[in-house]
RNA sequence: GCUUUCGUAGCUUAAUGGAUAAAGCAACUCCCUUCUAAGGAGAAGAGUGCAGGUUCGAGUCCUGCCGAGAGCGCCA
C-alpha cells in the first residue's frame, strides 16, 4: 500500500526521534528539540527539517557537519544538505504511484462538534452571518474527511430578549394579516422599528424585558406566536442552506438549554462560584475586570447562562473530545469568558475547545452591517445576483443549464470568502464578488471542466508512465501532499484553496504548453493519468470547501 | 480610558521563526484554422507602518510610537 504524505511525514519524525536519541542523547519530548516536518517551497525537496540548525547552538558545531552526519543515518530516504537544512525527496516511482492509488487515513477516536452559522431565527439569513456559515461547514468537512468522529452543530439564537422585543413590537404594531402573507419582510420592519424607537424611550426598552419573561414563564399567546415564527423561520434557513448545499446534524435552539441554565444557575451560587448581587443578578467571577453576568435581575438567563449549558451538554451527554467554535470576532471576549466559567464549574472535562473567530463583514461605506439598523443585504439576494452574472456569461457560452449556473455561482461567493484567512475582515464588494478571473472557483471549475473533456472516453493506463519535464514532476510533488494540505487546513480552509490554485496553474501551464492528444502513445497516456489525478484533486478539495465541480461549462 | 486584533506591490490577498517575500485584479506586450482563451507566455510592480531589541536567521517573537478596526454586565 502506498504510503499517503501523512504517513511519510509521521515516519520521517519518528526516524528523526530515534536519531536524535540514539546519536546525540537529546531529550526529544523538550518541544524545541521535537523535530519540524515542513514542506518547503519548490526545489527545497518534498519535506525539509531544520533539526541540524536548532542542534547546532546546543552542540556548538557547524549545521552542515551536523545535517550531513544526520543524513547518514536516514536510510531509505533520498536527502540532500543544504544550509543547515536536510530536504528530503520522494522518490519518482512513489510520486507516479500516487497518481493510481490512494493513501488511506487512520481512523481517529476523537469525537469533534463543528458549531457554525448560528444566526438569529425570525431574521433572513445575510453576509453578517455567512463567514461563520462557509467557513464552518468546510472545516466540519475537512475533519470528516481526515476520519474523525465529526458532528456539526447549528446554534440557533431563538430565544433571549431579542424575542420578547419582536413579540411586543408584533403585539403592539403589527399587522397580522400583512404579517402571514409576507413574514420575513413584516418581522424585520417590526424588528427595526423598536430598535429605533427604543433609542430614545426607556420604557420602551423594559418592554422587550418583561415581554421575554412572560415568554420564558411560559405565557401561552406569546409561546404560541414564538414558535410559529420560529418553525417558520426554520424552514426559510433551510431553504438557504439548501441551496448553499449545507446540512446540520444537530440544530439545536438556545430555548434547548433553557432549562439547564436554570439548574446551572443554582448549581453555581452552591458551589460558591457564583453570587447574587443585592439587585438579584448573578454573576460569575472569572478574574477579569468585568465578572460574568448569568442571570438578569429579573431572573431571566442570558445568552451566557445558556452558552454554559450547550457547552456543558456537549461535553457531557456527548462525550466530546474536541469542540470547535467559528464565530464572529465581536463575540471573542464573551466566549472566552464562558469558556473560562464552564471550565471554573468542571464541566469541560477532557475537551479541547478550539475559538476560530471570524472578521467583519462591512458595506463599502465602511458602515457595520446591522440587522437592528435594517442595512442588510440578505444571502438570497447575493446568490440571486451572482446567478444573475452567471446566467448571462453562461448564454453566451451556448449553455443554460440551472444546475451548472448554481453551482458556479455559490461556488463563487464561497470561495471568495473561504481563499483568505477567516480572521481577516472583508468589505463586501460587488465587483470582486462577480469577477470570475484569476484566483477564483470559476479558474478551479473550468481547469475541472478541461480535464474531464480531455480525458472524456479514453482509457489510459497505468503502467509505462513517463514523466520528464520539469512542470510534469512539479505537479506530480504537488498532488502528492494532498493530505498534508487538507491535515494543515482543518482550522484554516484557505491553505486548501491556496493549494487548489497553485495545482490549477500549473496544470494549465502544462496543458497549454503541451498538446496532450497529439504526443506520442506512452507520452500521452501519461500526461492523461497526470490530468486524471489533477481532475480527481481539484474535484475532491473542492468538495471540502463545500464546492461542487461541473462538467461542461 | 482599559483590553484586543490588524498594518505586506496601486487594489484584494498568501507566506508553519528558515532558503530569491508568493499569487490574483488593474495597467503594458504577445498567443485562438491547435485537446474549452472563464486560459497561457512575458515584462513591470513591495523588502513587509516607523524606531529599537531577541535570534545563526524576523513579514512572523518582544518593547515603544503612529494609523485603522473591534470588545468593554442585565443584547446575542
Amino acid at each position: 500500500m502506498l504510503k499517503d504524505s501523512i504517513l511519510m511525514k509521521e515516519e520521517i519524525k519518528n526516524k528523526l526521534i530515534y536519531i536524535l536519541k540514539s546519536q546525540y542523547n537529546i531529550d526529544t519530548l523538550v518541544p524545541s528539540f521535537i523535530p519540524k516536518i515542513t514542506v518547503p517551497a519548490q526545489s527545497h525537496g518534498d519535506y525539509s527539517t531544520n533539526i541540524a540548525l536548532i542542534l547546532a547552538k546546543k552542540l556548538n558545531e557547524n549545521p552542515n557537519t551536523i545535517a550531513e552526519n544526520i543524513k547518514s543515518y536516514l536510510e531509505g530516504f533520498e536527502c540532500t544538505v543544504k544550509d543547515g537544512f536536510i530536504n528530503i525527496w520522494i522518490p519518482k516511482d512513489t510520486l507516479i504511484k500516487n497518481l493510481f492509488t490512494k493513501g488511506i487515513i487512520e481512523k481517529k477516536n476523537e469525537k469533534v462538534i463543528v458549531e457554525y452559522s448560528s444566526p438569529n431565527v425570525a431574521k433572513p439569513l445575510h453576509i453578517g452571518n455567512l463567514v461563520s456559515t462557509i467557513v464552518g461547514d468546510s472545516i466540519y468537512r475537512i475533519y470528516k474527511y481526515l476520519n474523525y468522529d465529526t458532528v456539526n452543530e447549528n446554534h440557533l439564537g431563538d430565544w433571549g430578549t431579542q424575542f420578547g422585543k419582536l413579540l411586543y413590537a408584533v403585539e403592539s404594531w403589527g399587522d397580522s394579516k400583512k404579517i402571514e402573507k409576507n413574514k420575513s419582510e413584516e418581522l424585520l420592519k417590526l424588528y427595526i422599528r423598536f430598535h429605533k424607537e427604543e433609542e430614545d424611550d426607556n420604557e420602551l426598552k423594559d418592554k422587550g424585558k418583561v415581554y421575554f419573561k412572560r415568554l420564558q414563564e411560559g405565557d401561552p399567546k406569546l409561546v404560541k406566536l414564538w414558535d410559529d415564527y420560529k418553525s417558520w423561520s426554520i424552514k426559510e434557513l433551510e431553504r438557504i442552506y439548501k441551496i448553499l448545499d449545507i446540512k446540520f446534524v444537530n440544530q439545536h435552539g438556545e430555548s434547548f438549554y433553557e432549562a439547564s441554565s436554570k439548574k446551572i444557575i443554582k448549581d453555581a451560587l452552591k458551589r460558591k462560584i457564583a453570587k447574587r448581587d443585592k439587585d438579584g443578578s448573578v454573576v460569575i467571577d472569572t478574574g477579569e475586570k468585568v465578572p460574568l453576568l448569568i442571570q438578569k435581575s429579573d431572573g431571566t438567563t442570558l445568552y451566557s447562562t445558556r452558552d454554559i449549558a450547550a457547552l456543558k451538554y456537549r461535553c457531557e451527554n456527548m462525550g466530546k473530545d474536541i469542540i470547535i467554535y467559528e464565530i464572529g470576532v465581536e463575540q471573542k471576549h464573551a466566549i472566552e469568558q464562558m469558556v473560562k466559567a464552564t471550565t471554573m464549574l468542571g464541566y469541560t472535562k477532557e475537551a479541547k475547545i478550539y475559538l476560530i473567530f471570524n472578521g467583519f463583514v462591512k458595506l463599502q461605506n465602511k458602515e457595520k452591517l446591522s440587522t437592528r439598523k435594517g442595512n442588510i443585504i440578505t444571502v438570497e439576494e447575493v446568490i440571486k445576483e451572482v446567478e444573475k452574472e452567471t446566467q448571462s456569461i453562461m448564454v453566451k457560452r451556448g449553455i443554460n443549464d440551472k444546475s451548472v449556473i448554481e453551482n458556479i455561482a455559490v461556488g463563487a461567493i464561497k470561495f471568495n470568502i473561504l481563499k483568505k484567512h477567516y480572521s481577516k475582515d472583508t468589505e463586501f464588494n460587488w465587483k470582486t464578488l462577480l469577477d470570475f478571473n484569476g484566483n477564483t472557483s470559476v479558474y478551479l471549475q473550468y481547469t475541472y471542466v478541461r480535464c474531464k473533456s480531455l480525458t472524456r472516453g479514453i482509457t489510459s493506463k497505468e503502467d509505462n508512465l513517463i514523466f520528464n519535464e520539469q512542470e510534469e514532476i512539479l505537479l506530480l510533488r504537488k498532488l502528492y501532499h494532498f493530505n498534508n494540505i487538507i491535515e494543515d487546513a482543518k482550522l484554516s480552509p484557505n491553505i486548501l484553496a491556496e493549494y487548489l490554485l497553485d495545482i490549477a496553474r500549473l496544470y494549465n501551464g502544462i496543458y497549454q504548453k503541451y498538446n496532450i492528444l497529439k504526443e506520442k502513445e506512452e507520452v500521452k497516456n501519461s500526461r492523461l493519468m497526470l490530468t486524471k489525478k489533477t481532475m480527481d484533486t481539484i474535484k475532491e478539495g473542492l468538495e471540502l470547501l463545500g464546492i461542487k465541480t461541473v462538467d461542461k461549462m
